[in-house]
DNA sequence: GCTATAGTTGATTTAAATTCATCTGTAGAG
DNA sequence: CTCTACAGATGAATTTAAATCAACTATAGC
């Protein structure tokens, strides 16, 4: 809402009415007195409008909230944490359900979701949570000498996903070092499986940094290389564009928001330390829902 | 307002909401007991804007009309018939002058205006008088005998408007008639003086047909034939877009819309019998305008 | 006499509202 | 019991309104 937008409604409002509605002063601009008296009138009913409006918000606030989630973000991110939410506000109902497709907004009960791809969904609203990067991980007893540069990988056997062929060759590319795979790899048909191959010794997997924290945490996983795959895609927090938030959305936006900030600024720690601090020591609930 | 905007505006609102406003039934729908009481607070306050609206109009009310009419709109149709207006709303206080550019309602005094030309003039209310026919006129003492058909016309002077010398070929070719002019033709610089030329029997001038009913019943003019040209011009009554019509512009536009209507229907007749029926023996005041 | 800023303006872009064409289901007629 | 006509819904396309952008004006305060 730009100054611009207001000054041409003022225009409008007053060419409608054939009179002005405001005294142009240079700097400064003064209601005259048809100008008061309307505005006294019409923001009187404004005001009424938007109390109705509160009301019928209120008074169908059921405390519930219904959430569909990319099954990656549910089962390595959003689970982990969700009790922080759960204790920050004890009155609200939660459910979750995993799913990978787009919902229907304006027919499922769906409130919000966590959508994984490009954002470009049209129609809805789309709040960017973060990027999925992915980086090189291992099990720490697997490595025979320390990882110095990138090309130390190649002596080790590379995990692939399967329909997700190139990760490797790509990550290679941005890295700027030549790919040529000397061990034979292997494939797996899901990203979750490459990381429990890499837990369990078989090779390198590429696993998204923020999915792997408690791995690194326990000693299970390490990632010797500060060198992320930045693909063009990531996950989104989504939900039917202009609808009235309730209150429970209002609270999970917020703390999800918050939340996926101190996780993002601890995966950036991640790789150089290899000791991702606890989330329960860094995070501080905002003003927002701290109240309750 | 179609009732599939109303439709979308009613999903939109509920999609909005996140319930449902309306209960449907097959072929009806109800307010559920949510709608219900939005509805009544919203009507509530949609009338005080309404009032206040109203109010803001009625207190500006000047009983004022400042009009900007096409020269030859105002000279041969409006001023013969304003006295007309005047009887019906003596306290509506009318000033007319005469332009022939386009007006800048935003800045001008200007309330309404009669505009000549194509009807493409974006940004305004445009609302169609009359079209723009010409019909050969000339003076019943000229006419050397009864003209019976088209061709007989090139027996006579023709009377040609500086800047507009293909009217005759356009009207001859309308009318499917070979056009080789075989007198020499007269050249005046405007419409007015080729009619005034036709009155003193130089010729025939081509002339719209309802600029020139007094001059046929007083049998200074005839119009022997009912051949008309078909311009793509035509008079319209503007007004500023958006602005709220005062009392004094709406009578104006309904007694002018009216006695248009009479005067083209006097005109359909004219061609044939040559006799127009005076105007004030047909001139029924409507409703809105007979109150006062 | 500068400089920064509130407000304006016309062109352009973006978003919202409306219409169009089509469809669905049934109430009421025959 | 079928058939027709109509209220309402729907998705795509169109039209209209609103917001932004970029550029400008005039002056208040330094």
């Amino acid at each position: 809402m730009t100054p611009s937008a207001i000054s041409h409604q003022i225009k409008a409002l007053e060419a409608f009415f054939g009179l002005e509605l405001f005294i142009r002063h240079p700097r400064r601009i003064a209601l005259t007195q048809a100008g008061e008296e309307y505005s006294k009138s019409i923001q009187k009913a404004l005001l009424e409008i938007d109390r109705a409006t509160q009301k019928l918000i209120a008074t169908h606030q059921s405390g519930q909230l219904h959430l569909s989630v990319a099954p990656a973000f549910l089962t390595r991110w959003l689970l982990p944490r969700i009790s922080s939410f759960h204790d920050a506000f004890p009155d609200i109902e939660i459910e979750i359900s995993a799913a990978t497709g787009l919902i229907d907004f304006a027919r499922d009960e769906t409130d919000m979701a966590v959508y994984f791809g490009t954002g470009d969904w049209p129609g809805i609203e789309v709040h960017l949570l973060r990027h999925y990067r992915q980086v090189p991980v291992c099990s720490p007893k697997m490595l025979k000498k320390p990882i110095d540069n990138i090309s130390d990988l190649l002596d080790y056997t590379l995990l692939h996903v399967n329909k997700r062929g190139d990760e490797w060759a790509k990550w290679f590319k941005q890295a700027g070092v030549k790919f040529q795979e000397t061990k034979k790899g292997m494939v797996f048909s899901s990203g979750s499986l490459t990381t429990a191959a890499a837990i369990n010794g078989l090779g390198f997997a590429l696993a998204d940094i923020g999915f792997i924290s408690e791995e690194i945490a326990s000693g299970k996983l390490m990632a010797p290389l500060d060198e992320y795959l930045k693909t063009d895609k990531s996950f989104y927090l989504v939900y039917q564009k202009n609808r009235a938030l309730t209150y429970s959305m209002i609270a999970f936006q917020r703390w999800l928001m918050d939340e996926m900030s101190w996780s993002v600024k601890e995966e950036k720690a991640v790789p150089k330390r290899l000791e991702p601090v606890r989330i329960e020591n860094l995070y501080q609930p905002t003003a927002i829902y701290r109240q309750k």
